[in-house]
DNA sequence: TTATATACAAACATGACTGTATGTAAACAG
DNA sequence: CTGTTTACATACAGTCATGTTTGTATATAA
């Protein structure tokens, strides 16, 4: 039994990116090889290499299996004033989404580790963070927007610039992640993300 | 010639830990062979397992060569109230002069972007999390007090308590250094860091 | 029905890195 | 002045990862 059907290959396929999303999470990139892999997911490296060019496009596969999804939804939860009117409560949603999400989801939270304290950026990595940057700041830009809408509605402070704000809250939420990630063990940061959020949002309201 | 005395052996030492740093943030700690190293400061791996039992003690003589003198210095800006009265500016000072520091010394600038981006949290290397962890929670403890005295001298909101306080602004700083090291051509946030960390302090005053 | 492309497995070739063991000349202690 | 230790350089052994090539059974298209 060689030869699968295109769906029986599809599915290969995904077995092969959760089973490097669990070793990269587990050992780190670098010590992850591909034979590892492999055999992870109940195949060859020869299956490996059919489906990706080399570990690298592996992990950029991984890293957009989570990354593409959310920044769809990103409109959704901070956007959309049709199910929330309150503008600080939109941002604050959006964050405890993401929190909610990290808590909720395996291959999410696994992705969000390997990408922030368990790989390098050097070489054909270096270009993942020129990408981060730019989701970064479409990021801020959105927020930005809802705290025009807060000011607009004078719920906030009006000396300060809603730019300010926005780019204070992304740089906030920004160590929270990664202290959340940092804190495996959960005791320190984790178990009170939540209420950092709240307390965040809570600063600004007049 | 072989035999070094004293001095020229520290000095030896010296040159491997300064290759090791340049190698890591240029190449990353697991593509940067011991040889690699050696080479780069003028030795053979003879001498860098003289001085080190292996990589990964390279690693830990690296960072404390950075964060232990970091450690030492945190007091004297954030906690000597006799150089500047007004507490919100003496955290701003303290940020500030981090910011400071990474501009002005490669060393620190290096340190910093090997153990943020260029390294993988895994096996031997896991530990420092922790270490990372308690180092952040003492500096939020120093960081609420100098706010507790904001708050004596009712120069921030008395609705916000100091700690909330001193957590929002040590995430947001987490948050600015990790921007700040992965923004290498400097064009996004190096540029105005200063101005977000003048931004972060006012966003507190009444 | 058959030719071809697919989806892998298996084998091959190569190189790099680590750790350790050994050699050695000079510094240093007595 | 001599024995010992130091501060390395050199040589050796073993493991492991990568990329490529080849083999092959079968799905699929014509």
């Amino acid at each position: 039994m060689v030869r699968k059907t295109k769906e029986d290959a599809e599915i290969t396929r995904q077995r092969i990116i959760e089973a490097a999303r669990e070793l990269f999470s587990q050992n780190g990139v670098s010590k992850t090889s591909l034979e590892k892999i492999a055999k992870h997911a109940g195949v060859t490296r020869g299956a490996v290499y059919w489906h990706f060019e080399n570990k690298t496009a592996l992990f950029h596969t991984m890293r957009e299996q989570v990354f593409l999804p959310f920044i769809d939804r990103i409109d959704d939860t901070l956007l959309a004033s049709a199910s929330e009117k309150n503008p600080l409560k939109r941002i604050e949603n959006f964050l405890l989404a993401t929190i909610h999400t990290l808590n909720e989801d395996q291959a999410t939270r696994q992705t969000y580790e390997v990408l922030m304290i368990k790989c390098e950026y050097v070489d054909e990595l270096a270009d993942v963070l020129q990408q981060i940057l730019i989701n970064c700041s479409d990021i801020v830009e959105k927020i930005e927007q809802v705290y025009q809408d807060a000011h607009r509605q004078h719920l906030i402070n009006p000396n300060h610039s809603p730019a300010d704000l926005a780019m204070d809250t992304h740089l906030f939420f920004g160590g929270l992640l990664h202290m959340w990630v940092k804190d495996i063990e959960g005791k320190r940061f984790r178990n009170q993300a939540v209420a950092l959020v709240k307390t965040h949002i809570n600063l600004r309201q007049k």
